[in-house]
DNA sequence: TCTGAAAAGGCACATCC
DNA sequence: GGATGTGCCTTTTCAGA
């Protein structure tokens, strides 16, 4: 992992589908020494994967709602509050957190109605869960365009 | 938009570099008509990007914390404390929301000392907040794996 | 205006140095 | 880390529904 490794991150963040020709030229490499390098960042999982970023309007999830949630602290309400977020596929990102509240969820549903439905028929009805709050967003203020690479 | 649009996009969604060869066969179209809609949405902005997942651990950005922040709420300190969001690489995700907190924050740094250090330079001093919680983050609970698109 | 088929150039990938 | 070649893919153009 050094200077040329992270510079190959920092492209791809940018433009996950620069082809490895390009991308070993604006990098300054042959295209053989990039494509090794790509694969291996890519075999370390250092590169996860490669995603397409669409419009939420798009496909209906221009809602976006934080939902503060609370729950019973012992291991298996935890775990099973957990494993019930991964079924529900408005659920964009959730985070436990040390302190209050216990957990974040950002979800992105359609329209207030949509999540109304969402709320009362699948949030509040979690197991273990004491306290719901939710923030509606108003507007994004810094689009996720990846992590930040030091050079 | 028809449901085939929406075949893409959870595909790309998935793994972006998919080639077009490969997208095509798996919602059963084409290659060239493939590409024709792929094209489109892209044009269209409907597919906004592609981007390379990285692990935050791999470039020192292992340590992630939610900042609850605080501004006062008239249009001048808001767009000056919003624009310079934007300059700090380590947040990552910011959204003004309604109510209470007025905006929250994800930030993602290598460790403690780094928030701390975070926190006492660039933090503190945004001119217009009045008040900054800081909440680490235990656990990612879900990885964002892109917007679910309904079939 | 939608789709499918074929041709040409470019790229990925493996194997060499 | 760099160079070369083969085979596949992307991309364009053209014909049909």
């Amino acid at each position: 992992m050094d200077r040329i490794d992270r510079s190959i991150l920092r492209e791809l963040q940018e433009d996950g589908r620069l082809t490895n020709l390009d991308l070993a030229q604006r990098i300054g490499l042959s295209a053989s020494a990039c494509m090794r390098r790509v694969r291996h960042l890519e075999e370390s999982g250092v590169i996860q994967g490669y995603r397409a970023v669409i419009d939420p309007e798009a496909v209906g999830r221009g809602f976006e709602v934080l939902v503060s949630i609370e729950v019973r602290r012992d291991r298996e309400t935890v775990e099973a509050f957990e494993a019930a977020l991964q079924d529900i596929p408005d659920v964009i990102e959730a985070y436990r957190l040390f302190g209050s509240p216990g957990c974040l969820l950002r979800i992105a549903v359609a329209d207030l109605a949509a999540y109304e439905r969402l709320w009362i028929e699948r949030l509040t009805s979690l197991t273990g869960v004491t306290e719901v709050n939710s923030q509606i967003i108003m507007k994004r203020v810094k689009e996720p365009r990846g992590l930040p690479v030091e050079r």
